[in-house]
DNA sequence: TGTGGTTGTAAAAACGTTATGACAAACATT
DNA sequence: AATGTTTGTCATAACGTTTTTACAACCACA
């Protein structure tokens, strides 16, 4: 059966706390039976149990990650990252899929806490932009957490400049002429990015061209249709993320909308998929390797101790990368 | 701090062993004391630690799931199926991303042994077929495993009939008119399944249109150009899965080649994507969730010490999803 | 008032490690 | 030769639970 610490000491002839000082090199050990104790690990192959071992280090070596979904390529990209990078520093990675829904989320963080994970990466992203407010952390004060989105107070961030990068985005569409440009998310950070790009030059917001979504597929599909019942007007879309931006575009081409020639279309995560529909659409870039590696390191540098301050936070630039959803020469302004 | 069953026991003016009957039930307590206790654990807030359960029961109420990777979307849904099944059973999930290496694969099932899960669900594919036949799992004869491809021996398998719903397929091909159909993928069951199909309907395999892929979206698009290189004649491409399919419809819109006109093209996993490209994709359909909750809960009903037969494999109807990418009227014969 | 069976609880033994304290043995210092 | 100092090792005590054993207290029945 399972060989115990026990049995590789008396295998060597020495106590126990012999073979774990020779295991752990705590201590000094002679030569002769460092030599011999080996040889009896070797032979019975014994590994420590690490739950042993857990119980005295109050450590397990592990971290647990919690995003909305997988079946999102933004997060299942960025947990291949960070379970890798996990991985690489020794640290194995509990996944949590938490949907969209606040009381989810919290659940799957108090039971990673339960299951004792040394620290936690949060992907913490809410249907309803409200509740990221109510969002109270607080409640595990002593938990080692980095938050992958803006907005969650007392903790480390590691992710991009969403306001900043949404400009940015915004921008491109207004220096190719646009003037009306129609917005389908959340209200979050990148809506605030988007308004803030229209006011910057000089173009008023106008709020009949803001449709709420929830970054699925359907929400970009039901969003451009929403546009056509309201019968707004506008030559190009911000998308809150490229699934919404893939939906709109189908919605598009179901109305006879031509992208980009009838409308221009700007999406946000740059997923695989973005490069490979037609046509390929123009995003926002995220280094998702790098924020993921990165996250996992800071984490490991909470658990170690270092303390949180919110000067730490980490954003990446962001690059927009462009295709052809929105064209590329000067349109006339309407 | 961290508060333990002894100042509960202490606060409620018993022994430790009482207060862990109360909690577990097993044995009878009397009212009274039952009633004190309860209030103790709830006014301190007191909850077992994992950990030390998990070392006397030798139980740690997760498992462990190993994928080649979260990129390919057909592995990050099944992940996110077999957490959620896990978790509803009041299990956690462990995650491994193995790569497509025989090495890498065996390494995260040891490391998961070494975290003491109580089982595995092993997604393991590789890139070199011949490699699976080496694989040995009697490494580990007494954990419970299931595994999600065919393959691997003494486990218990949930999946899909890989040959039978290739041969489907094909099938569809051949029915369109195609008689020299090409394929790009791996060399496994479901390069089988395409040989069979064509056997079965008269037509001799001819092996300069079989080509090697991994699966990835590169593979495709090289497959595609390979056949282009050899000046292979082909009017119709079997893909060993929807992203080297995907691959495939970028590289015939590189060289001129018209989907569905002048080549139709068949994938296998119908992923989210296969329906956003244009042309959309037909595709072998995989039951993933059914996939995922079934593995979860086959590998529990191991866990509770049922035994392995290979007769309670357990293979999924995959269903053959029409759209566009192989047109729909007969095709001349070449 | 014994005898025998419940019932409730405490005390102690496990689980498999690591960390601590004590203690010989070897060696060096006066 | 008496006294420190280092070195190697062994017991033993943690860690926080669950499980087992033991044993009082109570009740019923003769």
């Amino acid at each position: 059966m399972k060989v115990t610490i026990k049995e590789v000491a008396r295998a060597a002839g020495v106590s126990i706390g012999t073979v774990s000082r020779v295991l752990n090199g705590k201590d000094r050990v002679s030569q002769a039976t460092r030599a011999r104790v080996r040889a009896a690990v070797e032979s019975l192959d014994f590994k420590p149990d690490l739950t042993a071992r857990a119980m005295i280090h109050k450590q397990t070596q592990s971290i647990g990650l919690v995003v909305p979904a997988l079946t999102n390529e933004y997060w299942s990209a960025l947990a291949e990252y960070v379970q890798e990078a996990a991985w690489n520093k020794g640290y194995t990675m509990l996944l949590c899929t938490a949907g969209y829904q606040l009381e989810k989320h919290l659940s799957c963080i108090q039971t990673l806490i339960d299951r004792k994970v040394d620290g936690i990466i949060a992907g913490i992203r809410l249907n309803d932009p409200l509740e990221q407010d109510q969002l109270n952390l607080d409640t595990w004060p002593n938990v080692k957490m980095v938050s992958l989105v803006q907005g969650l107070p007392n903790t480390l961030l590691v992710g991009v400049d969403q306001h900043t990068s949404s400009i940015r985005a915004v921008e491109h569409l207004i220096g190719l002429g646009h003037r009306s440009i129609a917005y389908i998310g959340h209200s979050a950070d990148r809506e605030m990015g988007y308004r803030h790009a229209l006011e910057l030059h000089g173009i008023q917001v106008a709020e009949e061209l803001i449709v709420r979504g929830d970054g699925s597929f359907q929400s970009g599909h039901h969003g451009v249709m929403q546009l056509k019942e309201q019968g707004a007007a506008y030559t190009a879309l911000f998308c809150w993320n490229d699934m919404t931006a893939l939906g709109a575009l189908q919605a598009c081409e179901a109305i006879g909308l031509r992208v980009p020639q009838d409308v221009a279309v700007v999406g946000y995560d740059d997923i695989p998929m973005a490069k490979l529909v037609k046509p390929a659409l123009t995003s926002v870039h995220q280094p998702l390797q790098e924020i993921g590696r990165t996250a996992v390191h800071r984490l490991l540098d909470l658990i170690a101790g270092e303390e949180y301050s919110a000067t730490s936070n980490i954003l990446f630039d962001a690059e927009l990368v462009i295709r052809d959803s929105c064209g590329s020469r000067l349109r006339n302004k309407i």
